[in-house]
DNA sequence: TTCCATTAGTAATACGTATAATTAAAAGAG
DNA sequence: CTCTTTTAATTATACGTATTACTAATGGAA
């Protein structure tokens, strides 16, 4: 018989590192079967194992530090225990705040929560996609400006059920792809009859080339039309501060009849609009009016007039409707497609 | 011989999902052993197979779209391809920029950054603790405001390396912990000579219980005891816009004889103070100044005047830390402690 | 005594991958 | 023609867990 010190595998180079305690180790010291480990610990009332049994391993569980190793559960369970947020912009405070409001919701029921930044292109959706189908994630709470729903159905097709960040209703298909939006088109409409109200005629818009955008300039060219007024619609390509400020000089270029108001198709467009004003000498609102899309934290602080999205609670309930089709049978039901309200928030910028 | 076509096993009740394609099944369309697909998969060179075969497994798993099972792969290689971020609150901006920091090396080398939130509290710490013990990521970059050395050592004993974000030099251990940091104490010594040099003689300072502020207020006090001046410290609970307002309703409180400068131990308390100040009617700075400490994005968006701690460079650089602990080796050589500069930047809060 | 039920477990297997050890066949050396 | 080397693979195993199917021992009923 060798030597039965408790070093059991420690290379003879100073190694100062523990292996993991597994269930087998538990098994051993407790002189049962790793099986017997596997039901105590996760069965809260096993019938084949005798209450001094269970105390037992329980104990040597407790002593040696056993935490269960999660690799090998998700290969077993063939299950993550993670929901996956994909978003063009981690930088965009608009989706930190999503992404707590799906944590709000996975954490309780047990989920991890990964995010994935697509850098808003499709080569970064693509890249998601197949990070995702390497199956990291049980579910996806997801922003795709480029990928449709048929390249999505590789994945929804593995049963990896997905909810989409929609700018509109979407109709329901077969796969379990859901989505939750607010109606885009109408809140731009509400937030340039508001500008209007407040007396402007030479309204423009600043868009980006992608996403929302579409949505967000319908609903505003709609009602500048009903208005008898002429769109103008200024196109940068992303959704940046650096997008927002360079479009604003163009518009500022333009002299005498340029806008009396900007209406940014998000926030982070519009912050970069209103530093490119004032750093042109211009006041605003009084120079020149302006107004955001999604009210980030800072547009409170700024005073920016911009479109409330409940983006905490579109998080939360894009995650209630993952951790629904992860139910038993979850996945067979048409997708759904459900709406929150937007809420024109007037500050001081317009 | 049982009916051949190319339905593996769906279930009768309209099942329409595929199962995932494994390297058994691409061996199996390529009359080959699963061993051989794994070696042409993984390795760019096969001496044991010819470029036919070879070719034709690839053909294969490229029609099949094969991808291999992530959790698989952690089992079977005892790395998880993922560094964990362990962050007090991902409400304040700090620590996205600092993920991004992390994200941008981790990225490139194949590493996934993982996302854990303490809340700040020691509680939450506990849990990123037993969360990570499960083998979830292959290092952490944390910040704790509670837990020490000893309670990280089970975790670094497992050879998970850690870089802790921390407030001063701290002496190496043996475990594989490092530390990144900006010299906390000097910093706000450098901000408090600053606003002494404006000017200010009474200059108050908004703390919260945990973190860093014991090294902010030890810069702050120093400078004024040397500047012949009494500290003056409010502290409130946590590093939130709420506490900033609610401690400086409690300055304001005191009427005349209130400091004529507060200097904040981070940027969402000086919000919250701004906030608090000019709703109480005051003008910063003419009325009273702020400072903050961070530079998080908001602050120059209202010209908070606050110390730039460079987080992106500090994610960075202890995701390279990490890196190099995760070589072959690594994990031998004994704790790091890394400083990066801060700077003051001047703007119109103070 | 024989049979069955209960008690208290254990052995075996599978999840998908990576890799070490082994082998069968063909080619070349002597 | 035999022996060795090379080629082209295969088989076997392990990672840690969860679960199904099985078994050995005991106790009681008929």
């Amino acid at each position: 018989m060798r030597s039965s010190t408790q070093t059991p595998r420690s290379g003879g180079g100073g190694e100062r590192f523990n292996p993991r305690t597994t269930q087998k180790d538990i098994a051993l010291a407790a002189g049962v079967s790793q099986a017997a480990v596997s039901l105590v610990l996760n069965k809260s009332e096993t019938p084949s194992v005798p209450d001094a049994t269970r105390a037992r391993i329980l104990k040597f569980a407790g002593e040696m530090g056993y935490q269960p190793h999660h690799p090998a559960r998700m290969l077993r369970r063939a299950r993550t225990m993670a929901l996956a947020c994909v978003v063009p912009d981690i930088t965009n405070p608009f989706y930190p705040g999503l992404v707590r409001g799906v944590q709000s919701v996975a954490a309780p029921a047990g989920y991890d929560v990964l995010m994935f930044d697509t850098d808003g292109r499709e080569e970064g959706e693509a890249r998601a996609v197949s990070w995702l189908l390497q199956g990291r994630a049980d579910g996806v709470v997801g922003t795709f400006f480029h990928l449709r729903v048929p390249q999505l159905s590789t994945l929804a097709g593995q049963s990896v059920p997905i909810v989409r960040l929609e700018s509109r209703y979407k109709a329901a298909g077969d796969l379990p792809i859901d989505s939750v939006y607010i109606d885009n088109a109408e809140a731009s409409a509400a937030m340039t009859r508001y500008l209007i109200e407040r007396g402007h005629r030479r309204i423009a818009m600043i868009l980006a080339e992608v996403g929302p955008s579409r949505q967000r300039a319908l609903g505003y060219a709609a009602v500048m039309r009903a208005a008898g007024l002429v769109p103008d619609v200024v196109t940068d390509s992303r959704y940046s501060e650096e997008s927002g400020a360079r479009a604003m000089s163009e518009i500022l270029a333009r002299g005498r009849d340029r806008p009396t108001a900007v209406f940014c198709a998000n926030d982070m467009l519009a912050i970069g609009a209103m530093v490119s004003a004032r750093s042109a000498g211009l006041s605003v609102p009084d120079d020149i009016a302006i107004a955001g899309f999604d009210d980030i934290p800072a547009a409170k602080l700024l005073g920016l007039t911009t479109v409330r999205q409940p983006e905490f609670d579109l998080g939360a309930l894009a995650a209630r409707t993952l951790l629904e089709r992860l139910q038993p049978g979850g996945l067979n039901s048409r997708g759904q497609s459900r709406e929150l309200k937007f809420e024109v928030m007037t500050r001081s910028s317009a």
